[in-house]
DNA sequence: ATATTACTATGAAAATATTGGTTATTGAGG
DNA sequence: CCTCAATAACCAATATTTTCATAGTAATAT
């Protein structure tokens, strides 16, 4: 996930930036409102983890100025301890949720999580992905092609799920190994293509729709069509 | 959704309308408590958006009015700003939700989707949860199958009903940890399978039926035929 | 010809099922 | 208000099942 912290105190927005990194997420902390609502009207975020005691803007307006402007990515605020008032103004500000400072690590991790879910469960036009004759259903995790379906395991689902979600561009082995086992480094070994094998096997092998996985020596693997 | 709009104020009723239509909502405003009251229980809407401060009828009677004659439409309560006693009042009447005065419209369009997931996922009014020859009724707490009866405890009442309002949808540990026992975080034990098997236990073992509960390894559970 | 990818079998590891026991909670009776 | 018993909730261990990662070989592309 693209995540932008909005957080003055130095060492807490480093100390969160180098944890989510941990958890292979993407961070950019800005240590001030103004530049902080700049670069989230700019990018696109996934979630805006967001101090409410910022200099030169108030967290609780910024908030309110972001939802104003349509900007409806998650917001979870950071508040100081028993700060009741702020937490009500926060969340009527648009904000979607609250962690009081100091947290532990392992709390902002969950929340973030939480909010995650509940954002694909509002989401749900995007129930299922599909491309050519093949079909991957989000809810029931079941993948199917000339009305037969066909039953994934977890890692082949994750695979699967990656390359409807780029049809058309190549995915190289590092940025599949990142999406789907959330592993940076190049482990050396050839699992990769194990499982692209495994999903052949099971979208490919036996039908007569054309072939939808296609390897690009050197690069990477397609789904595409031709 | 079909809204209906209790608020004497003729420009902030007509800017809710205004804002709702173009979110594709189709609204009817009433000026007064008494017409609003009668439009409520004449019509089936999705959403009542009441504002408390009102001519002619007090907002918090109103809404107890409703709840009273069965009417459980999900509404939304306009407050002044800082209407804490209002607040609590409205609430211990069977308002869902609130929203002071004033505020962004981006706020509104935020309650009002919060409240149709509430909604959905847990204002089904239906009284019996049927899948296959399931039943569960959410009125004695009481499952069946077969034509037997089948008490539950607490928790795998909740955990039932969770799946029952999701049939065909794979619920992971995380999103049932939370709604069954309202934990974001993982506790690290297997309490969820646990609770699956109780629940197996009962609804399954000893029936002719079918396997309702399945495992979706890896992803989480799923309550489905075949 | 060689680098790259495809395929396959297998043991290891992870995930899940099941069971037994411990701690909480509740409700009746003293 | 307390005690006790019954029930529910929870946890941890072990058993079982499924999935995964590895490595070796075959096939294919450049």
């Amino acid at each position: 996930m693209k995540i932008l912290v909005i957080e003055d105190e130095t060492k807490v927005g480093a100390f969160i930036k180098r944890g989510l990194e941990e958890h292979h997420h993407q961070v950019e902390v800005y240590a001030d409102g103004i530049g902080g609502q700049q670069a989230a009207l700019e990018h696109d975020y996934d979630l805006i983890i967001l101090d409410l005691m910022l200099p030169g803007i108030n967290g609780i307006t910024l908030c309110r100025n972001l939802r104003a402007l349509e900007v409806g990515t998650p917001i979870l605020m950071l508040t100081a301890l028993n700060a009741t008032q702020d937490i009500v103004d926060g969340l009527n500000a648009g904000a979607d949720d609250y962690l009081a400072k100091p947290f532990h690590f392992s709390e902002l991790i969950a929340r973030l999580q939480a909010l995650s879910r509940r954002k694909n469960q509002f989401h749900q036009d995007q129930a299922i992905l599909a491309f050519a004759d093949l079909q991957l259903n989000t809810n029931t995790k079941m993948a199917r092609r000339g009305g037969q379906d066909i039953t994934l395991t977890a890692k082949e689902y994750a695979l699967l799920e990656l390359l409807l979600k780029n049809t058309g561009k190549v995915l190289s082995r590092a940025l599949i190994s990142e999406a789907v086992w959330g592993l940076e480094f190049d482990t050396g070994t050839n699992t990769i293509d194990v499982y692209v094998n495994y999903l052949r096997n099971k979208i490919e092998k036996g039908f007569s729709g054309e072939k939808l996985i296609h390897t690009v020596v050197g690069m990477g693997y397609v789904m595409k069509q031709k």
